[in-house]
DNA sequence: GTTATTTGACCACG
DNA sequence: CGTGGTCAAATAAC
C-alpha cells in the first residue's frame, strides 16, 4: 500500500520535475535566440537541465520500484543493478540511502558529475573544445584502452576562489573530433556567475548563494539553479539529430516529453566498455528514448543525455551496456560549432530532495 | 618577472 | 597490484 501511494506520490513529482525540466529547456532555447549567448550560458543552462533530469530519472527509478515491489514481480529476469531490482519500499529508501551514504570522506567523491561529448564538426579538433570557462591543466594520464591520454583540468581559479569545479578532456578512440568532457563540480567562481542573467523583470534578484552555500549543499544550489532557470522556449523534439546545422531559424514548437519516462532500452551491442558514451551518441536505432532539438540558430547543438549511474567509467560503460541506460533529451545550443552530448552520472543521488515522497506537501514549487 | 603546461612520481581505490 | 587521479618540480610560454 505505501508502496503505491508513494508510486503516485512520486509520479508527480516526476511530472513536477518534468514541467521544470520543459521550462528549463525552454530557456536553453532562449539562449539560443540571444546572439549574446556564450558557452558559458549554455553548459549551465544544460548543466541544470541535466540535474533535472538526473532528478526525474531517479523519480522514474523510484516510482518503477515502487510499483514493481508491490506488483511482486521483481528480481529474475531484470538485468539491473542488484540492489535496485530489490525491490526497496521506494524512492524514500533510496533517497535516504544515498544521502546518508558519506563513508568517502577522502577524494572528491559526492560531487555532481556529468560528462559533455563535445563533437568538432572540423574546425576545432585541435585541442579542447572551449566550454566557455578557464581551466588550468594539472595533469595528463594514459589510459588504459584509449589511444589518446586523458587530460586533466581544474578551474583557474580554484586556488584564488577555490572553485571546486574540475574536468577531464579525452578524445575518443574512433572519433577524433570527439570529445569526451566530464565535469565534475560547479562553479563557484565568478567567471561563471554571469551565466543566465538575460531576462526581463526581475532578473536575477542577485543569485544569493553563490559561493559558500553551495558547496556545503548541492542540492541547495540545484533548487537555485532551478529557480534560475525558469522561463524558457524550447523546440520541438525531434529524432535523433544529434547535430543539426540548422538555419537560424529558431522557431520553437512547446518541448514536450514523448514516451520518455521509461526507457529501457539496450545501447550497447555488448560489452563495448571503450565508449559508452559513444553508445549513446552513436545513431540510436529508431524508437530511442533520444530527442533532441533541431536546428538552433547557428549550428551547433546540445544534446543532453543523462545516464545515471553512480559508477565510474568502466563499470559505468558495462552498465550501460548491460542495463537500461538512459538516453535522453535535449536541446540545441548555438553560437559554436561543436555539439555536445551531455551525459549524467547521477552519482546516485547525492541531491535528491526526494523527502516529501509519498506526502502530500511534497515539493511545493518554492523555486522562486 | 609572472603564469601555464609538461611530466614523472605519488597515492587512493578496486 | 593495476589503474586512474592528483601533486609538484621542472620547463615553457607570456
Amino acid at each position: 500500500m505505501q508502496d503505491g501511494a508513494g508510486a503516485e506520490g512520486g509520479m508527480q513529482l516526476l511530472l513536477k520535475i518534468l514541467a521544470d525540466g520543459e521550462e528549463q529547456a525552454r530557456r536553453l532555447g532562449e539562449l539560443a535566440d540571444d546572439p549574446r549567448s556564450r558557452p558559458e550560458h549554455y553548459r549551465g543552462a544544460a548543466a541544470r537541465l541535466q540535474c533535472t533530469f538526473g532528478r526525474a530519472a531517479a523519480a522514474a527509478k523510484a516510482v518503477e520500484a515502487a510499483s514493481g515491489s508491490s506488483r511482486g514481480t521483481d528480481r529474475s529476469d531484470s538485468p539491473r543493478s542488484a540492489d535496485e531490482s530489490s525491490g526497496r519500499t521506494a524512492a524514500v529508501a533510496a533517497a535516504a540511502a544515498a544521502q546518508e551514504r558519506q563513508p568517502l570522506c577522502k577524494r572528491r567523491k559526492g560531487m555532481p558529475r556529468w560528462t559533455l561529448k563535445f563533437r568538432v564538426p572540423d574546425a576545432n579538433l585541435e585541442g579542447t573544445p572551449d566550454d566557455g570557462f578557464s581551466w588550468r591543466k594539472y595533469g595528463q594520464k594514459d589510459i588504459l584502452g584509449a589511444k589518446f591520454p586523458r587530460g586533466y583540468y581544474r578551474c583557474t581559479y580554484r586556488t584564488t576562489q577555490g572553485c571546486p569545479a574540475t574536468k577531464q578532456v579525452q578524445r575518443s578512440d574512433a572519433d577524433l573530433c570527439v570529445f569526451d568532457v566530464t565535469y565534475q563540480g560547479e562553479h563557484t567562481c565568478h567567471q561563471k556567475q554571469r551565466q543566465v542573467a538575460a531576462h526581463g523583470g526581475a532578473q536575477s534578484p542577485p543569485p544569493p548563494s553563490s559561493h559558500h552555500a553551495e558547496q556545503q549543499d548541492p542540492s541547495m544550489q540545484l533548487l537555485m539553479g532551478f529557480k534560475d532557470a525558469l522561463k524558457v522556449e524550447t523546440e520541438a523534439p525531434h529524432h535523433h539529430d544529434y547535430y543539426d546545422h540548422g538555419p537560424a531559424s529558431a522557431p520553437a514548437a512547446p518541448f514536450s516529453f514523448p514516451s520518455v519516462m521509461p526507457f529501457h532500452h539496450h545501447v550497447a551491442g555488448g560489452e563495448a566498455p571503450d565508449n559508452p558514451a559513444t553508445a549513446a551518441f552513436s545513431p540510436p536505432p529508431a524508437g530511442s528514448s533520444y530527442f533532441s532539438a533541431p536546428p538552433a540558430v547557428a549550428g551547433s547543438c546540445y544534446d543532453v543525455v543523462f545516464d545515471y549511474d553512480a559508477a565510474p567509467a568502466g563499470a559505468r560503460a558495462r552498465r550501460a551496456a548491460e542495463s537500461s541506460e538512459l538516453g535522453e533529451v535535449v536541446s540545441r545550443a548555438t553560437g559554436f560549432d561543436y555539439s555536445s552530448s551531455l551525459y549524467h552520472h547521477a552519482e546516485l543521488d547525492p541531491h535528491l530532495p526526494f523527502a516529501p515522497f509519498g506526502g502530500p506537501s511534497s515539493h511545493h514549487g518554492p523555486f522562486q
